[in-house]
DNA sequence: TTCATAATTCGATCTTAGCCGAACCGTCCA
DNA sequence: TGGACGGTTCGGCTAAGATCGAATTATGAA
């Protein structure tokens, strides 16, 4: 009768150590085989393939096989925000004190929420580009201004393109350890990959931890007028 | 090393139906006493108060003893955000086709989200207010035009009391069902307590639903021009 | 003081579900 | 066609934890 069951069955799910780990290692928006999934969650395959089983037929994952492979991805938005809120949970109500590992500093600062930026940088970023009024809050959304429009075709962003797909076009996405709204939705992940094909940001490790490159800092110093610190 | 067990810890505290039923018992931002959460989760007092006592422990909820009572109410409002973005999982990723029950009616029109409005009553006022300039979405919050300022004071709402709060003033606050933000934080919570007050809004049973009076039906139509359809 | 009620602790039971070994299906490549 | 590899299915083991009965502590009321 109540709703109570209906979100203990998804966060039962959520709950078990290999599929977390299975989902946060989705977290960045990539598709994953079941093989490196098995990785990332620390148990055998057989295991694995079970617990992917579960997560996609209650919706969570969604699969697609290419030859003899299955990639795996969230399946909506709606799943990233989910464990999002949860990792909120985990830093905003410390039971003690756990002092915050490199590891902890370097996905602070910067990292992919699903498929745009997050962290120190999505947030910087985004609050630059407000600044500049190239975009303004409207609603959960962004709107881009006429301003924006120049400044991030310049960039070399096809926003027409962005623009043409099915998804949101410009999302405030909340970040869990800044607390702060950044952009994405369509928009965000463009930026996100320009920023990648330029090479100012890199992937760091397997995770969701970013590099941002000299050349990267350099252009967020003369473009926006942001300094990074570690 | 990854995120996954953290947030598999505190997943697995939600995914127990008797203690997700006592977070959803504690949505509408009141504090319970253990016994009357021992009858909404649906198991013996022995069990309910294993299950507050991870609860609390684990920071989720917050207790306060009065006399031989204990209140446990929601710790933060991130706890409850958490939920919501559960909630939305369990209706945005359908596995087959559940026919809308009566009280799922009923709760998305009008409920209260934590001690706020949502539902189509909490979105409708909150873009009525947008509509007539009273408040614009500023980051993740909404600021009050001098506009506003008026409209709300004239109301019976005490502004500066609201401000005077710890808690954030004016918060955007997304809604399961509607998919679309609300207004949360100190003045979201007056607003409601207001229509309290005014007997516009009642608590309909013991849950989060809410009943829209005739007189609150012809206040929502004369002041924001909005009719409710059920 | 005495009794009733709120709430917790302890101990025992029992179900659930994660896990891996082994075997099995399908695709790719030589 | 045979072998390698990605992925799944099956079966049995095991451990974690949810549950309640019974007893215990604490507060409030008579």
């Amino acid at each position: 009768m109540n709703a109570g069951p209906h979100i203990a069955e998804v966060a039962a799910l959520i709950g078990d150590p290999a599929r977390a780990n299975i989902l946060t290692a989705l977290m960045d928006g990539r598709a994953l085989t079941a093989t490196e999934l098995s990785y990332r969650a620390g148990v055998s395959p057989q295991t694995t393939s079970g617990h992917l089983a579960k997560l996609t037929e209650s919706g969570l994952l969604a699969v697609e096989s290419q030859g003899r492979h299955r990639y795996f991805r969230l399946a909506t938005p709606a799943v990233a925000q989910a464990v999002e809120a949860l990792m909120m949970l985990t830093t905003h109500t410390p039971p003690r004190y756990r002092p915050p590992s490199r590891e902890d500093q370097a996905i602070r600062l910067a990292r992919t929420c699903y498929d745009h930026l997050a962290g120190k940088l999505g947030v910087a970023v985004t609050e630059a580009l407000l600044d500049r009024a190239c975009i303004e809050p409207v609603g959960r959304d962004y709107r881009v201004t006429a301003t924006g429009d120049a400044f991030l075709r310049d960039l070399g962003i096809d926003l027409d393109k962005a623009k043409r797909q099915r998804r949101a076009f410009a999302r405030q996405c909340l970040d869990w350890s800044e607390r702060r709204p950044h952009l994405a939705g369509a928009l965000g992940a463009a930026l996100a990959t320009r920023g990648f094909e330029l090479g100012w940001i890199s992937r760091a490790g397997d995770g969701r931890a970013l590099q941002v490159s000299a050349a990267g800092h350099k252009a967020l110093n003369d473009l926006f007028g942001v300094a990074l610190s570690g």
